[in-house]
DNA sequence: ATATGTTATTGATTTATGTTATGTCATTTA
DNA sequence: TAAATGACATAACATAAATCAATAACATAT
């Protein structure tokens, strides 16, 4: 459970981990699944639960581990010296935490959990050796890299060029999207812990403009918004609010693992 | 000379190469920088002069060839189903264009010529493969790809949380500190070929606003802009403007070659 | 149950920025 | 020399979104 309960789901033995596929470390083609998964248990040190609202990573900050988000929502983001803020990604299930810590000592962006998380821990040197050595994950991370690059850049574009109703839109049908590539998700129903303060400081808005944006989105039947639920009424609308065609949510295969 | 001349100076012996040391492939201790250099001359395929305003890259489509500016400017962008189209980031000399078709078969931007440019153009799968072959090399695919992140983000922040005039000023600050790194600008002057419709494209503004704002930026003694040419006036007061400290600008270096 | 804090709603007003239109140069083309 | 073009400036007006402020709806703790 994702929120309402206070603490988030605990991972169990890593061959069974239902968001497995999504890790950066599952390498396609490097033995057996079973064999990856038993290296991957050797190399993690456990796991941490942390509740809402806590600091996961901070600009600038070394640290000798990388998480996975296991369970949970979480996202990255920066803050301006003057106090104003930017979320710059959410971080769903599955999600790394993050990339660059194999290569790098410090990251751009701090990391905070929105809902109550668990986290898969890894020593970063054992991390970064492991991956060094195998060809494939190389080349995976190329990929994590490339992808991240391309939703900033979508992102960059959504900022600079869309309205807020589009933004608003396009968020909700790309987290979606997220949580179904993670089959975390099957309807058009899912849970949304978001505040419209986080989709505020996400899409450069205010709460309370972002408050009269979904008031808009509900008034013409596209969605519901319960406390922890959002609902896709109308997707057809709803995409063609936010610009979206159907090849849109499904274009971050041009990255998935198996292309190129 | 990148402007003003209709065409863009010619590329001569990658081992005499001023942009060498910006370049991907120049790797630090992988023999000596000669032997470098002419391996990487026999990879190159030659070079291309293309005048300002010309495609050079394409979203979506595929190429065997793989190019690095070598001289002016050049700029990536996406363009909206409706034609609105951003800016994601000006290409300088020495910059790649684009990494990712080491690994990628295609990019989720285009590219287009702002000046007169000349390009160093490369196979690609013998780019590739010279890449993979070289641990060095593929670590600085990972620092360029970082960079390009991090780049990403901090625009995202820009175009988010900050005002036109920030963003103005900060715009002109980073590519100074740019072209300096490039070590195509000692002083506080340098050949400035964005319009002001490229300014609007790239910080999410209109042309009008962006004449507006640099109005203000004159006014008020900051910078000073000739034709082709810009000239920071006061930089203790354009930094303050943008919120940006000296420390920020070196900052770049987090992700330099060197670190890690 | 009540209190307390957080989150969302809503209205009134202001502001930054967008839109449209027109003028002025400078440069290029005829 | 005239006309066409492109870049910039400026003004009048329009609008999206911010700000300010009050209240309402929830959630959690006591």
């Amino acid at each position: 459970m994702v929120n309402g309960s206070a603490s988030a789901r605990v991972p169990g033995a890593c061959d069974q981990c239902p968001v497995r596929t999504l890790a950066l470390y599952w390498a396609i083609g490097e033995g057996p699944p079973a064999a990856t998964a038993e290296a991957i248990s050797g190399l993690k040190r456990g796991h941490r639960l942390l509740p809402a609202r806590r600091t996961i990573y901070r600009e600038g900050e070394t640290s000798d581990e990388m998480f996975t988000l296991f369970d949970g929502w979480a996202f990255r983001f920066k803050v301006l010296p003057d106090g104003r803020w930017q979320i710059l990604s959410f971080l769903l299930p599955g999600d790394t935490i993050s990339l660059h810590l194999l290569r790098f000592d410090r990251l751009h962006f701090s990391v905070q959990s929105l809902t109550a998380v668990s986290l898969c821990i890894f020593d970063r040197a054992s991390l970064a050796d492991y991956v060094r050595a195998r060809p494939a994950l190389e080349r995976r991370v190329e990929t994590f890299c490339a992808r991240e690059t391309a939703a900033a850049d979508e992102r960059l574009a959504d900022l600079g060029r869309r309205s807020a109703q589009e933004r608003a839109a396009r968020l909700v049908l790309h987290l979606l999207a997220r949580l179904r590539q993670g089959s975390a998700v099957q309807g058009q129903s899912f849970e949304f812990p978001l505040r419209q303060q986080h989709i505020a400081d996400a899409l450069g808005l205010t709460s309370v403009h972002v408050s009269r944006v979904f008031h808009a989105l509900r008034a013409d039947g596209l969605v519901a918004v319960e406390r922890n639920r959002l609902t896709i009424l109308d997707p057809r609308a709803l995409m063609k609010t936010a610009g979206i065609r159907q090849s849109d949510l499904d274009a971050e295969t041009l990255y998935s693992p198996t292309a190129s």
